[in-house]
DNA sequence: CTGTTAGCGCTTTCAG
DNA sequence: CTGAAAGCGCTAACAG
C-alpha cells in the first residue's frame, strides 16, 4: 500500500508537491478550484501530514513538555487536565515526563529536552532538587520554560503560583481559632518554594496570635512514606502530642489520617488537621477537615496559556510575569452540585 | 551561536558526518579512538540528536500516545504513572491525549494519530463512544493499539483489564453479607465494557443469593454531575430508598457521599456504599467503605510492557493477548506502611 | 497562480 | 575503518 503523502497527492492530481502543500495550508495564491481538488483527494485518502517532516523543516514541533514530579490523586492530575485542554484548543501536543521526585531523573529529562523536541516547557521542580544548573542550562538554550506551583527562583521566567504564604497563614489561623495551641507543621521538603512559603505563613500566624513556635513541631517529612510514617507515628504517640496539624501537602495529610486511625486518635476531638489538598473526598473525611484547595485546573490552564502566548510572540524572554492565583479554604459541607 | 548537530561535530573533528553518526551509535566498524574523540566533543558541546530528523529518517518515533478520558483523582493518574515509568525505562516518550469523555474529541485524536506521530497507542475508550470505526481505521493502518481498562471489543488486539465481572459479584456479595436487601447499581455508561461487566456480576450475585433484581435500582448515571446528582438525589430521597449502593466508578461513589451528607443519610447505618475506587483516602471515609481497588499502576505498566514488546518484535498483529489482573476488596483499617 | 529547487538533521546503503 | 551521496516528507525561497 503506497503511503499517502504530498508526493502521492501531487502525482494523482498532476500537480507539483509545493502546490499541494500550499493548497492544504490554504495559501492565498492557489486557485479555489485547485484547492478544492486537493482537499477532496486529501480527504478521500485520509491524508495526515507527517509531523516530523514538518517539525524538522520548520524547527518547530507544536509540542510542549510537562515535567512534573508525579501524577497521582492530586494537584498535578488536575493541572494536566488544564494544560491539556488549552493545548488541544491551540493545536499543541503534550509530552509528559515524570521525575518521581528524583533529582537525577530531572537532570536527564531536562538534558534530553535540549534536543529541540519541544517548543516550550511547563515545569514543577522535584522535591529533591537543590541545584538548578540543569534548568539554567536549558533556559540558556533559549527554550521557553514556565514554572507552575513549585517554582525555581534561580531562573528568570514566568511563574504561576498560588498565594502560599497567605494560605499558610490562614490555615494556621483556622486551627488557632478552633482552639489549637500546639500546632505541628509537616514540611515536605526543605528545598521547595511552596513548603517554605507555607511555613513562613504558619510561623507568622503563630506569632500574630502570640503562640511561641516550637522547633519540635516543625516536622521534616519526605515523599517516601517509609520514612514519613515513623516520624509521624512518633509525633502523634509522644506525650507532647500536638492538638493541630497543618500538612503542607496532601500526601502528608493522608499519612496523618492513617496514623491517627492506627493510634486511635480521634479527629477532630484529639487533633485537628488542615491540609493542602485537591481530593474531592477530603472535605467528607471528618468535621475538622477544612482543606486549602489550590485551583489546580486553572493553574494548568494559565501556565499553558502564558507559554503559548510566549511561543506565538516568538520571543523567548518576552516578558516575565509572576501570576499568583488564590487558594481557598474549603470547609466541610460544600457539596458543589 | 552555531547549532550543535552532526555537521558541526564532523567539521570540528575533520570527519564525515556519517562517521560521527556511526561513532555515536557505537557502531562496530569505527575505531575506538575515533569514537573516543567523537564522544568527547559531543559531551563537551552537549550534543543532543534532533529527534525529528531521526524519526523522519527511520520512520519510528520512539513515542507512544496515551489516549484516555481524563486524568483526575483516580485510576488514570496511577495508570499514567505506570505507563510513564516503563516508557522512561525503555527510552520512549509519552504523549497524552484526553478525550474528556467526548466521542468527537476521540475521533479527532485518533484521526490525527494516523500521521505516524507515534509508534503505538495505549487507549481507554470514552464513555460516550458507541461506534468504534475510527479506532478500526487507525488499527487498519497498522498502528499497534493496546486497550486497557475500558476496552473495545470490536478490535482484535491485546487488552489489559481487571476481573470486572468477578469484582462486581464480590462487591455485591459484600453488601448482601452485610445485610443489604435493596442494592442499587450505579452505572456510568451503557456503552462501556467495564460497567456492563460489573453489572453482570451484580446481577448474578443477586440471583445467587435469591434476591430479585429490581429494574428501578439500576441507575444510569453519566460523567456529568449536573445530570447525575439529581438522579441520585431522587434515588436516595425516595421512599423506597436502597440500603446498599454499588457504584461502578469512583466518581459516582463520591457523588453518593455528597448526596447522603446533604440529605443527612447516615452511612453505613442507613445505606452502605461500596465502590470501585483508587482514592487513598476512600477507606478512611467511613466504616462501610470497603472499596474495590484496581491495580492501576500495574495495569499501566503491563499495558506499556505489552505494547513495547509488540513494537520491538516489529509485528503489529503479533499475538493478541488478553491479560486480566485482579482487583481487590480493600477493607477499612488497612494502613499500608 | 504554479513549478523548480534547496535544504531541515539524520541514517544508511554503497564504495573504497 | 571511513567517506560520499541519497533521501525520509515537508516548507519556502525564487522563478516564471
Amino acid at each position: 500500500m503506497e503511503p499517502v503523502n504530498l508526493k502521492r497527492l501531487a502525482k494523482e492530481l498532476n500537480l507539483a508537491i509545493s502546490t499541494v502543500s500550499r493548497a492544504l495550508r490554504d495559501s492565498y495564491d492557489i486557485s479555489p478550484e485547485t484547492k478544492k481538488r486537493v482537499f477532496e483527494l486529501a480527504q478521500k485518502l485520509n491524508y495526515e501530514p507527517n509531523p516530523y517532516a514538518s517539525s524538522l523543516r520548520k524547527q518547530k514541533s507544536r509540542t510542549i513538555a510537562v515535567v512534573i514530579p508525579e501524577v497521582a490523586n492530586n494537584f498535578f492530575s488536575l493541572a494536566i487536565n488544564g494544560i491539556e485542554s488549552i493545548a488541544q484548543e491551540k493545536g499543541y501536543h503534550v509530552l509528559i515526563y515524570l521525575t518521581h521526585e528524583d533529582y537525577q531523573k530531572e537532570v536527564s529529562i531536562t538534558r534530553h529536552l535540549q534536543s529541540g523536541r519541544v517548543d516550550g516547557i511547563l515545569m514543577s521542580v522535584s522535591a529533591t532538587t537543590e541545584d538548578s544548573s540543569h534548568i539554567v542550562e536549558l533556559h540558556n538554550k533559549g527554550i521557553p520554560i514556565i514554572f507552575f506551583d513549585r517554582i525555581c527562583d534561580a531562573i528568570d521566567t514566568s511563574r504561576i503560583t498560588t498565594d502560599d504564604y497567605d494560605s499558610g497563614f490562614k490555615a494556621t489561623e483556622h486551627l488557632i481559632q478552633n482552639g489549637c495551641k500546639h500546632i505541628a507543621y509537616l514540611s515536605f521538603s526543605q528545598h521547595l518554594s511552596i513548603t517554605n512559603k507555607r511555613m513562613r505563613g504558619y510561623l507568622e500566624a503563630l506569632e500574630h496570635y502570640d503562640i511561641k513556635p516550637d522547633r519540635k513541631l516543625i516536622i521534616q517529612c519526605s515523599n517516601d512514606n517509609v520514612l514519613s510514617y515513623p516520624v509521624l507515628r512518633k509525633l502523634l504517640s509522644g506525650k507532647k502530642r500536638p492538638d493541630g496539624i497543618f500538612a503542607s501537602v496532601e500526601k502528608l495529610a493522608i499519612a496523618s489520617y492513617h496514623i491517627c486511625e492506627e493510634l486511635k486518635i480521634r479527629i477532630p476531638q484529639d487533633v485537628k488537621i488542615i491540609s493542602f489538598s485537591n481530593l474531592e473526598t477530603a472535605s467528607l473525611l471528618n468535621p475538622s477537615m477544612t482543606t486549602i484547595t489550590q485551583p489546580a485546573f486553572d493553574i494548568g490552564k494559565k501556565a499553558a496559556s502564558v507559554l503559548f502566548r510566549m511561543l506565538e510572540k516568538n520571543k523567548p524572554g518576552y516578558l516575565t510575569e509572576t501570576i499568583v492565583l488564590n487558594s481557598s479554604l474549603i470547609p466541610r459541607n460544600s457539596t458543589k452540585v
